[in-house]
DNA sequence: GAAAGCCAGGAAACCGTTTTCCGCAAATTA
DNA sequence: TAATTTGCGGAAAACGGTTTCCTGGCTTTC
């Protein structure tokens, strides 16, 4: 009722319990031999008095703090959200608290939360940032673990998790060979972006396996629809032709429906199209729909807490661990079946 | 180097410096009074033993964690980032760290997570979500100050800072009778959504005022732009015609732009448009970029914070307090100067 | 030259909790 | 009936700091 009150103590529980302090905490954690009328002798005081302990003394003595940080290395953005979410959520399921703490790119703020989340003794970190790219490690020889999210270290000592944009590329031009596709054309960001450049290496690596190669050089730009748009002209003008186009993004790739669509070439029927991202808001709106790689970001993100939750029990997993990207396929690379027209 | 070392303790230090815990500790603080030198060996000492005090022992004597919580009621969103963000941001420069939780719109996870924070000791707690609606108080008689961010609480004693979306809408209808318009349309989300309410009555009241109506009846819908396309054929289908149209969100405004440029009006030209949330991604892609109202969500969330804090040291600013929206002007209600046009 | 004042640093209490060790009383066994 | 076990719960140490109080030696002052 009344605000502000202070917080009790464990001996405010034990005083109106009337046991000793000792007694009370072995009532409340289920410890020691005591009656069952005197656990709820306690148990109902500490109710009374809406007693929460204290995690900061209890961690004093376990040497443990239940709570972990998260950093990410650039500004928190549309890729570690999920990252974070799915980490988030496999931290809270072993009751394990997390400290949010943006990097912004900022080497001395990098720094400056990592002394802060060792003060605070947080049981490990997590590293994540929105590209892909290894990073050097944000400091050496911590006492606690570290796990990298999407982001990887440079340290192969190191324990990252990321997803496979390898694979998922791969599995890009494995859908549009099937529907038939022969003369694909490959849209995508920038080329010191290091997924454009893995991206696009790939999808050439995949075509060179069916005895085919990309529909002209991979164009590279940035991750906007705008360059998509952009890039449509520069395709046509390449006049190598082209009856799919594998995007190295969503907006890209959104970008690239609309202008080829403002020039009368149909999507799915004349060109096929795949994002990257799976990013709903693209996806969905984008007409039609888009076939899109998905990272799995949130699978990523509870990936690496689990791992995290392994290093901090004593099982350390070093290396470079790549989880499977899926696609989602939408009308983007397939006609929809017209009721009635079978 | 070696990695997994354990943390170094005053005594360490202590010891290291040949000095008592109580001198390394004043040494560290600045208390007390010591000779230059002893603090300067003192601090040698944690220095090579790369001594980061223990926040939980410390705060345990202070009664402060310097740490605050920040719970989503529902899911963590494109709304809630930003809010959280700026709240991180101004937190941050009071070397106060957060501790995030996601309520993912579960009142049994929200509890839990009120109750962990409490058992943390947290300085206090801000709440936020994705909708801007008033909502049940988390809890009653926290021994804690609270402060509620995007989202309000439904108590008035409770401090909320919610941005004022009566007054954005009013200055989207502004605009757009500033650049001559007189038959404005409104296309939105879900009636059921308190924005989408809002931004409805405030802009036919502000329409009132200057002696018009909107044209014909405020079309509520999805937050998509999905809906916003199929809305322009409602509006064409109304009768009412219109010369411009104010749209609950970006998406939607996108949407209805696409619709028009489908069917040969032109924006700005035949029909100007704003939209609401100012989301980069919609704006800046859409043809023509979109004017819109930005709701200044990280500095709700820097304001938030700062209320916070000032609980926090006792001063509690109980109400709804209401932060100004601004108007982005882009080209979609502006006729772009073409060099030479002059 | 003695009393007073000052300075540097040590000893110990305290913050809130857990855990180990111990003692007491009742119940069981010899 | 005496001895032993068992069950219950209390006392106190420990965790890692901060802070208050105190002491011992040195300088100042009359």
């Amino acid at each position: 009722m009344g605000k502000l009150e202070r917080h009790a103590t464990i001996a405010d529980v034990a005083a109106l319990a009337g046991v000793s302090v000792g007694t009370a905490s072995k009532a409340l954690n289920g410890r020691g031999s005591l009656r069952e009328e005197t656990r709820v002798r306690v148990r109902e005081a500490a109710r009374q008095l809406s007693f929460e302990v204290n995690a900061g003394a209890r961690s004093l003595h376990s040497g443990r703090t239940y709570t972990v940080g998260m950093i990410t290395m650039d500004t928190i953005g549309r890729f570690s959200i999920p990252v974070l979410m799915g980490a988030e959520d496999a931290l809270g399921a072993g009751q394990m608290s997390v400290f949010l703490c943006d990097g912004r790119d900022d080497p001395i703020r990098e720094q400056y939360h990592v002394k802060t989340l060792l003060s605070r003794r947080v049981d490990g970190i997590i590293v994540t940032g929105r590209r892909t790219e290894a990073r050097a490690p944000i400091a050496a020889g911590l006492p606690v673990p570290v796990v990298y999210a999407y982001i990887s270290s440079s340290d192969p000592q190191d324990c990252s998790v990321v997803p496979d944009e390898e694979g998922g590329a791969r599995k890009a031009v494995e859908h549009l060979l099937a529907i038939g596709r022969t003369r694909i054309a490959h849209v995508t960001g920038p080329e010191h972006h290091h997924s454009a450049r893995v991206r696009a290496s790939s999808a050439a690596e995949r075509l060179g396996e069916a005895g085919l190669e990309l529909s002209g050089p991979p164009l590279f730009g940035a991750w906007s629809e705008v360059w998509g748009r952009q890039a449509v002209g520069m395709l046509l003008a390449g006049g190598t032709g082209f009856d799919a186009v594998f995007c190295g993004s969503d907006q890209i790739a959104r970008g690239v429906a609309d202008a080829l669509r403002a020039i009368g070439r149909r999507v799915p029927e004349d060109v096929a199209l795949v994002g990257f991202d799976n990013w709903d808001v693209m996806t969905g709106a984008s007409q039609p729909p888009l076939t899109s790689v998905d990272m799995n970001l949130d699978g990523l993100g509870r990936t690496a807490a689990e791992m995290l939750l392994a290093a901090i029990n004593g099982t350390h997993s070093p290396g470079r661990h790549a989880r499977p990207c899926r696609l989602v396929v939408r009308e983007s690379t397939t006609v929809p079946l017209v009721p009635g027209t079978l």
